[in-house]
DNA sequence: TAGACAGGAA
DNA sequence: TGAAATCCTGTCTA
């Protein structure tokens, strides 16, 4: 057995993983086991991490190997690593690459490699799969010939049968386009892209090794996700089609690529309810994609992928791509694909269909990281508890599950609270993030601060954000606007007064958007109702920054 | 041609 | 679990 110190993980025989906090090897440990398991639970002494297929194939396909990771379990696990955790290790990373995805010589057909005769009949016993399937042999290897347009689809199913391909089928060029990145910008002078933005761009492309060229890239938002998406455009040089999930992140976009390449804006389409125009680099959102008349009809706007011969598509926010659009994504799996996120959780469960058909994580960066490097804010987060009023507890008491949410969401004593957090901050510029409309109605007249919502029209939304940003209004109250709108200027303090049920995303969404101030630290506060169902939801959105090394601290206040 | 607004969708 | 925001299209007005 090894010491007790520095072997801070419990590895279980269910596969779980429990890292004890106080361990004085916790915070290497947590760096090398998020390679390849995901945190469950992040509660004070004891964090739990799950081993899973996906998270063993994302490290697979990142060139881990399972003796790598028996290593590191033995370096930091207090006890050995149960036998049939060995086996599950071994034997799922072993999966990745038991069947590989290789051109054949047919036209339109491509070879599926299954050197392993019992999983040949396992496939062709398999109804869903079979159908997909012609037996065949090429040169002394056994496989199947499989449709050029079945690609996506077979991965999906083979996947699903707990068989995870290695694509390394050729892709194409599409029509070719120069981009060149600039060192000199029009806007602010010198443009450098970072080291790990290139080191991303560069895990994703793989200068052109079979088995690259698609695939996502995980970093935090502030991190400069564009950049890498940019230089990934430089190394490919063709037709690219960018999709965003919003107007104001299309031109966004837009305005990146005139600024940072020398792409000219003839070069430079806008594909969205506005205009349609198809150019040589064109940016759309998802939401032109998935529209349709009826629901009986088809998506019209489909057409789009087959308008050009595209060499790249980026898939900004990888985690929102609808549905609908894994459907096309499956029949396009011949084009470079980059997928850009903060973060692969998806809370309807698709995360097996990014994998499948956009690609494996090639390259995540922890937000600590580039803390320590100083690219983003130091950030302090506190989750302050405070008591429901008692003439509010015997409401709360007979409520239902959701009214039970809304009373100790909406608690009036948040209000005294966000006044004193902006009484510790006199000299910070201050963001008020709720989810209810009337609780952040009653909040702005307290604080006297404006408020923004979906409803404020866009001139009224200008005037409020060119005030904050010059610093004439240090507070501003805002909706869940803030989840979407990415023209909201910089604040360096968020106090979170309500939010989605227990939503991951959202709270890494919000806490970066206070991280970009990078001279500056920031402060995030979630003011939470004790007692109540809304401690429970708030403990899970915290789990993704738990994650990312954060460290919440706890404090009650009464008021 | 641009905007404002209503209605539906996911 | 529910509320809110967004986007798209179509229509009307100037």
């Amino acid at each position: 057995m090894a010491t007790a110190s520095g072997t801070p993980v419990i590895i279980q025989s269910d596969g779980s993983l429990l890292v004890d906090v106080h361990d004085p090897g916790f915070d290497a440990a947590r760096a090398e086991i998020s390679a390849f398991a995901e945190l469950e639970k992040s509660p004070e002494h004891m964090h739990t991490y799950r081993l899973s297929p996906l998270s063993l194939w994302n490290a697979a396909s990142a060139g881990i190997g399972s003796d790598q990771i028996l290593q590191i379990l033995a370096d930091h696990g207090r006890f050995e690593v149960p036998d049939n955790i060995r086996f599950f290790i071994t034997d799922t990373i072993a999966r990745f690459g038991t069947i590989c995805l290789l051109s054949s010589p047919r036209e339109r057909q491509l070879f599926l490699d299954v050197p392993d005769s019992t999983i040949r009949q396992e496939l062709m016993s398999s109804k869903r799969v079979s159908r997909f399937l012609i037996p065949f042999d090429m040169g002394d290897r056994a496989g199947f010939l499989v449709e050029l347009y079945d690609r996506g689809t077979i991965k999906q199913e083979l996947m699903e049968l707990g068989y995870p391909v290695k694509d390394e089928a050729p892709l194409v060029d599409g029509e070719p386009l120069p981009v060149t990145l600039r060192q000199q910008t029009l806007a602010n002078g010198e443009f450098h892209v970072r080291d790990y933005q290139l080191e991303a761009a560069s895990a994703f492309h793989g200068t052109g090794r079979p088995g690259t060229g698609f695939g996502t890239v995980v970093m935090p938002c502030g991190a400069g996700k564009t950049a890498v998406g940019m230089k990934v455009m430089e190394i490919v040089s063709a037709n690219t089609l960018i999709l965003t999930t919003n107007v104001a992140a299309v031109h966004q976009w837009i305005d990146e690529l005139l600024d940072k390449t020398e792409l000219t804006a003839e070069e430079i389409g806008e594909y969205t309810g506005d205009r349609k125009e198809i150019r040589p680099v064109t940016i759309a959102t998802y939401q032109i994609l998935v529209w349709r008349p009826d629901k009986e009809q088809d998506f019209p706007h489909f057409k789009l992928f087959g308008e050009r011969k595209w060499g790249l598509i980026i898939y900004d926010e990888v985690h929102l791509l609808p549905a609908p659009v894994f459907r096309v994504t499956a029949e396009i799996q011949a084009v470079r694909r980059l997928g850009l996120t903060a973060t692969l959780v998806r809370e309807d469960g698709r995360q097996a269909d990014v994998f499948s058909l956009v690609g494996p994580k090639r390259y995540d960066v922890p937000w600590k990281e580039l803390e320590a490097k100083g690219w983003i804010a130091e950030a302090n987060c506190y989750e302050i508890r405070i008591d429901l009023p008692e003439e509010l507890k015997v409401g709360y008491a007979v409520a239902d599950k959701r009214g039970k949410f809304r009373i100790a969401s909406e608690n009036p004593r948040k209000t005294d609270i966000a006044r004193q957090i902006i009484a510790n901050h006199r000299e910070d510029s201050i963001m008020v993030i709720g989810q209810y409309l009337n609780q952040l109605d009653e909040l702005a007249e307290a604080l006297s601060a404006p408020l923004i919502t979906g409803k404020t029209p866009n001139p009224e939304r200008e005037r409020i954000y060119g005030a904050f940003r010059s610093g004439d209004v240090k507070v501003i109250v805002v909706s869940k606007v803030a989840n979407f709108a990415i023209d909201l200027p910089d604040a360096s303090v968020a106090i979170q007064v309500s939010g989605t049920f227990g939503s991951r995303q959202e709270e890494a969404q919000r806490l970066g958007r206070i991280l970009r101030p990078k001279e500056k630290n920031a402060f995030f506060y979630s003011v939470i109702s004790r007692y109540t169902t809304e401690e429970t939801f708030a403990a899970n959105r915290q789990k993704f920054l738990t994650e990312q090394g954060y460290k919440y601290h706890i404090e009650l206040w009464d008021s």
